[in-house]
RNA sequence: UGGGGCGUAGCCAAGAGGUAAGGCAGUGGAUUUUGAUUCCACCAUUCGGAGGUUCGAAUCCUCCCGCCCCAGCCA
C-alpha cells in the first residue's frame, strides 16, 4: 500500500466514530473488513466501501480482513473469488493474512444455532416459503406466530441434525429465531436462519446441506474475526437490531457494531450487480471488462488509474443522505491523475490530408516535447511534404469564433512549422478530401521570427511514417442521468456507446512502444493501449476526453 | 396506514447555539506552441416549509412537506 492511499483519506461520520470509540476506550486495535458476496464482479461502488475499510484500517494502524460471505452456494463461483480478490490488489489495498471466507465458519455457525436452539431462541419450522411469506404480515399488520414455534428443545435439535444430514429436501424445513412476529422490524418477525440447500459449494463442496442466511452468518463472523467496526450500506439498517440480537444472545468471542452508510450512485451509470450481470450474460457488453463497465475491472481497461479511483471516492465524501454523484466529477479524478503522469503523443483520430506545396525536401526530424514538464524530456516527430490533420482542424465555412485551419488562414503545426491553407480538393460529391497548404520555412519548430502570432495549434503526423491504428470511443452506457426510472433500465441502453474508428493514425512513438500504460493525444483526451492490439494494429481506448471549453460554446 | 432513515447551491459535502468550509460543474480574467494545464476572481443574506425558544438558530422544540429502505429460505 502506497503512503498516497493514506493520506488520500478524508473526514467523515465513520471516522468520528472511530475517533470516539478510542478515545473512550472502547476499542484498541481497529479492525475493519470488506465483504463481498463472490456473486459478480466488484464495481465503483465497492470501491467506496473498500476505500472506506481499508483507509480507516491504515489510518489507525489497525486491520482490514478481505472476507468472502459465501453463504449462498446457489449463486457463488470461484471466478467471482478471483476477481475480486484481483481488484481489491489492484485499487492498492492489501488484507495481508486476513482472507477469510464466511464458509470457514459453517462449524462454529452450526455449534451456535444449536445453541439458540437448546436456549430456546430457535426453531425447526416445516412451514413453506409460501406460507411463510403469508404469515410473516405486512407492512401495517403484525404477523402470525408459527404453528411449530412451540416445538421442544429436543424435537428442533434432532430435527436440526436432521436437516444438517441432508434428510429432507430443499425448501422443506427452515431454522428460525424466535424473535416477535408482532414487530414493527419485519426483521424481527422470527428471520430465517437457515435453509435447505443440496448445492455444490465452490469452498466446501457437498459438505453441507444447509447453509447460514446473511444475517446469520454475518455479525457472527465479524465476532469471530474481532471485526470492531462493522461498516455496510443503509439498506441493512433495519437488520442492525438482529444483528445485535444475535450477538447478545450467543457466545461470541467479541461484540462488533454495525454501522451504515449510503451507497455510491452516479449519474448515467447503473451499479447494480443484476442488471450489470445482466448486462453481461446477454452480450449487452463484451464481458464484466468492457470498458464501458462501471466494474474495477472495465474501468481498468478503460485505462483509469486506481490513484484516481480513490482520490474520486475520497472527494465524494462518506454520509448517510442518499445521493448521485456527476459523473464529471469522476472524469475530473481520472484527468487530474493522467494529467500528470500520461506522456503526450500525437495522434490524428479522422484524418484530413494536408499537402504542403512549397516543402521539397526528403523529410525531417523534429523535436516535440513529451510533456509540459520538461524535465520529461522530449523526442523526434517526423514531418514530410504529406500529412494528416484532424478533419475537425479544417472549416471551409467557418463560424466566428473558430480557430483553426480555413481557406486563407494560418495555424502552427505543433513542434512543426506555421503552414497557411491555400486551396482545398473535393472528390465529385463535393466532400473535402484534401487541403493544398504552404509553409513557412522560418517558423521551424513553431516560433514566427517576426513574432506573429496564430491563433490556433493543431497537431498532426506525417503521412508516410505514421502508423495506423484503431481507437475506440466510449461514452455512457445508459442514455438518461437515471437509468430505469423510467421503468426499464435496459430500454435506456445508450445504443452509441461505443464509437470505433479504423482509420486513425499515429505518430511512430506510440507505434514503436507499448510500454505506456496511459498517454495525452494531445488536444484529445487520455488514452490506453487495449490488450486487443496486434503487432500491425495498435488498438487504444480513449479513457477520457480532454476539457473542451470550445465545444461547450 | 407499521418500522427505520435522509433533506445545506446545478452535483457531492463540512458544519452540531455565535452569524454558511471545501470539491465538481459554471462564469469572467491572466498565462499558454494542447480551445489542455496552471493561476486569479466570481458563484447560498440562507440551510425542505411554517411556527416557537434565544441577545443570537442550518444547529434546540413543535407541526407539516418531500425522498429512500424493509413484507427472499438473496446479500
Amino acid at each position: 500500500m502506497t503512503d498516497t492511499a493514506v493520506t488520500e483519506a478524508g473526514r467523515d461520520f465513520i471516522r468520528d466514530i472511530v475517533d470516539a470509540d478510542r478515545v473512550a476506550g472502547r476499542v484498541s486495535t481497529i479492525v475493519t473488513r470488506f465483504p463481498p458476496e463472490p456473486n459478480g464482479y466488484l464495481h465503483i461502488g465497492h470501491a467506496k466501501s473498500i476505500c472506506l475499510n481499508f483507509g480507516i484500517a491504515q489510518e489507525y494502524g489497525g486491520r482490514c480482513a478481505l472476507r468472502f460471505d459465501d453463504t449462498n452456494p446457489a449463486k457463488e463461483e470461484q471466478e467471482y473469488i478471483d476477481a475480486i480478490m484481483r481488484d481489491v490488489r489492484w485499487l492498492g489495498y492489501d488484507w495481508g493474512p486476513y482472507l477469510h471466507f464466511a464458509s470457514d465458519y459453517f462449524e462454529q455457525l452450526y455449534a451456535w444455532a444449536e445453541h439458540l436452539i437448546r436456549a430456546g431462541h430457535a426453531y425447526v419450522d416445516d412451514q413453506s416459503a409460501e406460507q411463510i411469506r403469508v404469515t410473516r404480515g405486512t407492512l401495517t399488520e403484525p404477523g402470525r406466530n408459527s404453528p411449530f414455534r412451540n416445538r421442544t428443545v429436543d424435537e428442533n435439535l434432532d430435527l436440526f441434525r436432521r436437516m444438517r444430514a441432508g434428510e429432507f429436501p430443499n425448501g422443506a424445513r427452515t431454522l428460525r429465531a424466535r424473535i416477535d412476529m408482532a414487530s414493527g422490524n419485519i426483521n424481527l418477525r422470527d428471520p430465517v436462519l437457515y435453509r435447505i440447500l443440496h448445492a455444490e459449494h465452490p469452498r466446501t463442496g457437498a459438505t453441507w446441506h444447509i447453509y447460514p442466511t446473511y444475517d446469520f452468518a454475518h455479525g457472527q463472523s465479524d465476532a469471530i474475526e474481532g471485526v470492531t467496526h462493522s461498516i455496510c450500506t443503509l439498506e441493512f439498517e433495519d437488520h442492525r437490531p438482529l444483528y445485535d440480537w444475535l450477538i447478545a444472545h450467543l457466545p461470541v468471542p467479541s461484540h462488533p457494531h454495525q454501522y451504515e452508510f449510503a451507497r455510491l450512485n452516479i449519474g448515467y451509470t447503473v451499479l447494480s450487480k443484476r442488471v450489470l450481470t445482466t448486462l453481461v450474460r446477454d452480450g449487452r457488453v463484451s464481458g464484466w471488462d468492457d470498458p464501458r463497465m462501471p466494474t474495477i475491472a472495465g474501468l481498468r481497461r478503460r485505462g483509469v488509474p486506481p490513484e484516481a479511483i480513490r482520490a474520486f471516492v475520497q472527494r465524494v465524501g462518506v454520509a448517510r443522505a442518499n445521493s448521485v454523484v456527476d459523473i464529471a466529477m469522476f472524469e475530473f479524478a481520472v484527468r487530474e491523475h493522467l494529467n500528470k503522469v500520461a506522456p503526450r503523443r500525437m495522434a490524428v483520430l479522422r484524418s484530413l490530408k494536408v499537402v504542403i506545396e512549397n516543402y521539397d525536401g526528403p523529410g525531417e526530424e523534429l523535436d516535440a516535447a513529451n510533456h509540459p514538464d520538461p524535465s520529461q524530456g522530449t523526442r523526434k516527430i517526423p514531418f514530410g511534404r504529406e500529412l494528416y490533420i484532424e478533419r475537425d482542424d479544417f472549416m471551409e465555412n467557418p463560424p466566428k469564433k473558430f480557430f483553426r485551419l480555413s481557406p486563407g488562414t494560418e495555424v502552427r503545426l505543433r513542434y512543426a512549422y506555421f503552414i497557411t491553407c491555400r486551396d482545398v480538393v473535393k472528390d465529385a460529391a463535393g466532400n473535402v478530401v484534401e487541403l493544398r497548404c504552404s509553409y513557412d520555412p522560418a517558423t521551424r519548430g513553431g516560433n514566427a521570427p517576426d513574432g506573429r502570432k496564430v491563433k490556433a495549434t493543431i497537431h498532426w503526423v506525417s503521412a508516410a511514417k505514421s502508423f495506423p491504428a484503431e481507437i475506440r470511443l466510449y461514452n455512457p452506457l445508459f442514455t438518461r442521468p437515471d437509468p430505469g426510472a423510467g421503468g426499464d433500465v435496459f430500454a435506456d441502453i445508450n445504443p452509441n456507446s461505443l464509437e470505433i474508428l479504423n482509420e486513425a493514425r499515429i505518430e511512430p512513438a506510440l507505434a514503436q512502444s507499448n510500454s505506456d500504460r496511459a498517454v495525452q493525444f494531445e488536444r484529445q483526451g487520455y488514452f490506453c493501449r487495449d490488450d486487443a492490439s496486434t503487432p500491425g494494429r495498435p488498438v487504444f481506448n480513449r479513457t477520457v476526453g480532454l476539457r473542451d471549453s470550445y465545444a461547450k460554446a
